[in-house]
DNA sequence: GCCGTTTTCGGCCCGACTGTTTTCAGTCG
């Protein structure tokens, strides 16, 4: 994992098992609260805890104060912050664990621990089946029986889904319950809407003044498997695919708005607009926006009317993280994010020339059929031997045989490029005099993960130098689930692809979609061109740009951030004056730009 | 612990559902 990233996240968990520790021996819920903020607030920083720290720039983040601030310098230090440590004798690792099981919170934890001297998930497990927890105050046969369910879906299910596996069947949901004539109308909620990489569960929010109709209708979808609960206005079930869990919410049509607010969140944007709106005088719930201490509503039916209520234009979803968008709401300067239609082409594309699955041929008209203008050939290089990547005399070839499609197709225009190995040195797989003469290179990193920081960003940085590098693929070659980031500095990276005019991929894989958003946001500030890409191996996955454009808008990127909304003359333009001299005397026949 | 159009103290978002109660605590989102 890249080391700033490592940081942050090991700062923010220590925040995070503070407020769990101090929920549990029952401390003041607001400092409980700020010590969640504070670490939610560094999950997020755009750069590392401790150059934030360094710089002076931390202090400027919201959640965090001088208290905070204290412990975040101990724990650079030390590695640990005084009060963490003595929670930590005080509560023990596996009285932490109990909390994550479904309906266990702090209060059954330290019920159980208190009266039975439970202190594990194991043990809680023991004593429910031998019917201990039973004779607890306010336990009873069935709180038992579905600690014990609990237990057993938390050993069962414990990641998140990508958001490539939970959205279409989020859609197929809303298309589906959309059919019931009681539905007036119907949104996703939730992190699916604001389209985070990964989903825990689905939401889905209806508008109808039927509300037993629409959750008969739910129930009934072929889709659930089981129903965990149902009220008179909500209701939650498990998929038969996968187990995902979807939250099911009716409210009245005039309050859809204020409901799809609330229910989309972030929970931090929730909370700053509802602050926002306190100073305002108005109380804002998912029923609507109200003058504070009447129940009269003055907004809610759409969510703009919501923004407006507190003085903002709307903002998209996929911004409603807290992390700036309400400050740049009033001062007028939300991006214009981009959009699926915005872009072009794609730079990233395998054939069955190494290892994806159909001819070249196939693979444009693919593209041709989703009315890009242009397309790259990126197959392997001969590095990576198990996808037989190839070499500089098969790459020859496959030049001829883009130069040939194209003409024959005349419908798109196909650029003949590599997706060439930086080896573990810097070098890149093929020589640079060969690289020179392609309409388009992509280097990415396939082998040597575990190399050091300070290796491989060098590595990196010494690839982009050769010059005949357009982009850097899956920048830090996470697997979401699987594979953590490689260590990289991605800062000195980013800053390195600026002074040398070299874009960054945002590979839009679903398990993939690295550039992360926070990278997204910190390339575009420095001016460096992301490029939206598929890294397709089939003709279908050139459809999965759509993960890609969702990854973008939450990294705040407008059509000029992104190099493939750009026509082909203007990508050729940029590259062009990075590009080393040719050698003088072999003079090739150049392409007409269009 | 954080924060300030209520500015250095006194607030801090708001409501649904369940299970165990007979008015509410705990959990979740």
């Amino acid at each position: 994992m890249p080391a700033q990233i490592r940081e942050n996240s090991e700062v923010a968990v220590i925040f995070h098992e503070m407020a769990d520790m101090l929920e549990i021996i029952g401390e003041n819920p607001f400092r409980i609260r700020a010590f969640r903020r504070a670490a939610q607030a560094i999950e997020n920083l755009p750069e590392g805890v401790g150059t934030m720290l360094e710089k002076g720039t931390l202090a400027r983040v919201p959640g965090i104060g001088s208290g905070i601030m204290g412990r975040v310098e101990q724990i650079l230090e030390t590695g640990d912050c005084e009060d963490h440590a003595t929670l930590r004798e005080e509560v023990g690792a596996g009285l932490l664990e109990m909390m994550r099981v479904e309906g266990i919170g702090p209060k059954t934890v330290k019920l159980v621990y208190t009266e039975l001297g439970i202190q594990t998930v194991d043990g809680l497990e023991a004593a429910a089946r031998q019917g201990h927890l039973a004779g607890l105050p306010r336990m009873g046969e069935k709180s038992q029986a579905k600690i014990i369910d609990a237990i057993a879906a938390y050993r069962r299910h414990t990641g998140r889904l990508l958001l490539g596996e939970a959205l279409p069947q989020g859609m197929a949901i809303v298309e589906a319950l959309g059919q019931e004539p009681a539905v007036e109308q119907i949104d996703l909620a939730g992190s699916s809407r604001r389209r985070r990489e990964t989903i825990g569960d689905l939401d889905v929010l209806v508008g109808s003044t039927q509300a037993t109709a629409v959750m008969d209708r739910f129930v009934a979808l072929p889709q659930v498997n089981d129903v965990m609960l149902r009220g008179d206005t909500k209701c939650s079930v498990h998929l038969k695919q996968g187990g995902l869990q979807v939250d099911l919410r009716v409210v009245r049509p005039e309050c859809f708005g204020a409901a799809l607010h609330y229910f989309t969140g972030s929970k931090m944007h929730n909370i700053a607009i509802r602050d926002r709106g306190k100073r305002r005088g108005l109380r804002i719930s998912e029923y609507g926006v109200f003058r504070e201490g009447t129940d009269e509503s003055i907004g809610g039916r759409t969510e703009e009317e919501v923004f407006a209520a507190v003085g903002l234009p709307f903002i998209p979803p996929e911004l409603r993280e807290n992390q700036g968008e309400i400050e740049a709401a009033e001062a007028g300067t939300l991006p214009r994010l981009i959009e699926d239609g915005d872009l072009r082409g794609d730079l990233h594309v395998h054939t069955d020339a190494t290892d994806g699955t159909a001819p070249l041929e196939e693979m444009a008209e693919a593209g041709a059929a989703l009315g890009f203008e242009y397309i790259a050939i990126t197959d392997h290089s001969k590095a990576l031997a198990m996808t037989q990547g190839l070499d500089e005399a098969r790459l020859a070839k496959q030049v001829d045989l883009v130069r040939e499609v194209e003409q024959r197709l005349g419908e798109i225009e196909i650029l003949a490029g590599i997706e060439v190995d930086i080896l573990p040195t810097g070098e890149l797989d093929l020589s640079v005099a060969a690289l020179r003469e392609l309409d388009w290179v992509v280097a990415s990193v396939h082998s040597h993960f575990k190399l050091s920081e300070e290796e491989q960003t060098a590595r990196i940085i010494r690839a982009m130098e050769s010059g005949v590098v357009d982009c850097i693929g899956h920048p830090t070659g996470r697997v979401l689930g699987q594979r953590d980031p490689y260590a990289v500095d991605l800062d000195r990276v980013i800053e390195a692809a600026a002074r040398l005019g070299v874009a960054l991929e945002l590979n839009a894989f679903p398990d993939r979609l690295d550039l992360d958003p926070p990278h997204c946001r910190q390339a575009r500030e420095v001016g460096v061109p992301v490029v939206v890409n598929t890294d397709a191996h089939a003709p279908g996955h050139l459809a999965l740009r759509e993960f890609g454009i969702y990854t973008a808008r939450r990294g705040w990127l407008e059509p000029g951030d992104v190099l493939n909304t750009r026509p082909l003359s203007a990508i050729r333009a940029w590259r062009e004056p990075r590009l080393p001299a040719k050698p003088s005397k072999k003079k090739t026949k150049k392409r007409k730009n269009p």
